[in-house]
DNA sequence: TTTCTTTGAGAAAAGCTTTTCTCAACCGAA
DNA sequence: TTCGGTTGAGAAAAGCTTTTCTCAAAGAAA
């Protein structure tokens, strides 16, 4: 029996008798043979392996764009290098350097800010590169969620709950995904109240609090949030003041960061980003661009969702 | 100039004039020439590339341990293939079939606790397989934290403050790390109050404060908790009393997951399991076993670590 | 000058698949 | 019987390195 004769059974190439095609597969599941992806790797140019880039060490964005990569490039047989390069251009070189060498069939460059680049040159590489949740470089494909859609799902159901001093509480105003919510949030909720940025931090959503509370005129009855950590802060702020939630105030967050969000009493209503639907396009996009499709490049985005809990009151069907 | 020359060259093996060894070099490092680590591979059986196994959905004991390996291997040259199976023992499979096509020089199977054992049959593997912070094959290497020591490390430290009731509100007792710490806990605090077990949720938390406020005697003057989301909870239960921490009672934390134990106020006094030391260690023993070496199996246990925050009160120095 | 030794460079094989070509055998048709 | 066509199987090359072997040339010693 050839090697290639073995080689075009197994594949279902070739042209032999059924019988031994038969005969040479029953052969290889009994002693157990598994090609060897080195050699089909130096000979095809497909490792089936990609490259996951990324400076966010808590995982807190990464994860779950992993689990949709991972989700949908499994069943390829494709397999993810994941590398944390903190902020460390030097790191950074020494990861890709190793990618390329072990010939990964595309790079995905994921982060934590969707306005910041990686520290790293990606530029002129061998092969082909995508960004999912950090900022591209000209010319690329980059997927990021929709941050202006995201809020104003979360106005428009504090809206169609009756709510109408609705406050935004938010991050620095130098992200540009701050800027795209608060301009939904002025856009749907006008500009009675002023929009606080701030800190990502629960000592923010606690500042925040006191100074809302401390304004005069009438108080919020809806406070939308920035991200879920200044969200758990402000509904605890919220209970020391005796100030019922969702009864007195509503309250959404963003993000739907699990840990934070489903410990939170009461449960946060809260903007889900979809961090793992990206991850499954950006996975298959690279994986299109490897196998020579053509991908039109530019910025996907993709919708944001809205998890309902309690922190708004009314029903989940509303 | 022949190929086999260039190979002497660039590897400085072979004998061969300084001259040419030295122009071929600069040649090389003109056009920017990468050995194909397939290719490599291929001949020497050693891919420089390892699998990191785990069900650890949210990273949260994974991520530590990830960046451990990765910290200690990148000079190596190793890079990491990052596989989620959730507990899905089909899902295992596939990703386990991946890696060994892929010829990984070595597996470490990870987890989200130390008891339980990875949905997927890692005997009789082709390449070597060591665990870090979940149960190992019998005969393996397995790497987990010291749960005892670290439990008496918060119990000393209490004790050092001048703590003399000091309770402990954990997790479900079917967990061995928390048996662990329980008996620790007892062995130095001795058994005037009852251990309290429950979920590791913040509401058990609450729960557990009432419990223990609402029983008749005097009350505790510090805490000793089971995980770091528990002691928020109680921090901020007891806040809600009008007990003052650190003042009337003393909190300590377990895991140093920072988004919690940081965010907390009072920051928490918290054990770090070190699993980034962990992860380094594990990853230095595949790469040993990968290599051929020698490693005496068994179970390893590496120590843990007091965070010193505010929520004990005390100065850092003691 | 001849022979031995040393030195530097190239040839070839191995590692594992896939793919393309070649070739022998067999069948049916003329 | 002979020729064209079909069919099944094997040989060989390619993909990229490393390593071992061979060999020619140069230098030194006799």
């Amino acid at each position: 029996m050839s090697i290639s004769t073995a080689s075009k059974a197994l594949n279902n190439t070739g042209r032999m008798g059924d019988e031994t095609r038969e005969r040479v597969k029953r052969a290889a599941a009994e002693i157990g043979f598994r090609p060897n992806a080195l050699a089909k790797g130096l000979l095809s140019n497909r490792t089936f392996t990609i490259g996951l880039l990324t400076n966010d060490t808590y995982g807190r964005f990464t994860l779950p764009v992993m689990a949709g990569i991972t989700e949908a490039l499994v069943d390829h047989g494709v397999s993810v290098f994941l590398c944390t390069i903190e902020d460390d251009p030097a790191l950074g070189k020494v990861h890709v350097d190793a990618m390329l060498d072990k010939h990964v069939d595309g790079i995905i460059a994921s982060g934590k800010r969707i306005d910041r680049r990686l520290p790293v040159d990606l530029s002129n590489l061998p092969v082909p590169v995508i960004y999912a949740f950090t900022e591209g470089a000209p010319g690329s494909v980059t997927f990021c969620a929709d941050d202006y859609q995201g809020a104003a799902l979360a106005v428009e159901w504090l809206q169609g709950l009756g709510r109408r001093r609705i406050a935004h509480v938010t991050g620095p105003e130098s992200f540009v995904s701050v800027r795209e919510r608060a301009k939904a949030y002025r856009d749907l909720a006008g500009d009675e109240l002023p929009v606080l940025y701030g800190m990502w931090s629960e000592a923010w959503g606690h500042e925040a609090v006191a100074r809302l509370w401390s304004m005069d005129g009438a108080k919020p009855d809806a406070i939308f949030c920035g991200n879920d950590q200044i969200a758990r802060a402000i509904v605890d702020a919220l209970r020391e003041r005796g100030v019922r939630v969702p009864e007195d105030v509503s309250v959404v967050g963003f993000d739907n960061w699990e840990i934070v969000a489903a410990q939170t009493r009461p449960p946060l209503t809260t903007v889900d980003m979809n961090l793992k639907a990206l991850g499954r396009e950006a996975g298959l996009t690279v994986l299109a661009l490897a196998e020579g499709r053509d991908v039109e490049p530019g910025i996907r985005t993709l919708p944001c969702e809205l998890i309902v809990r309690q922190s708004c009151g009314g029903s989940p069907d509303r």
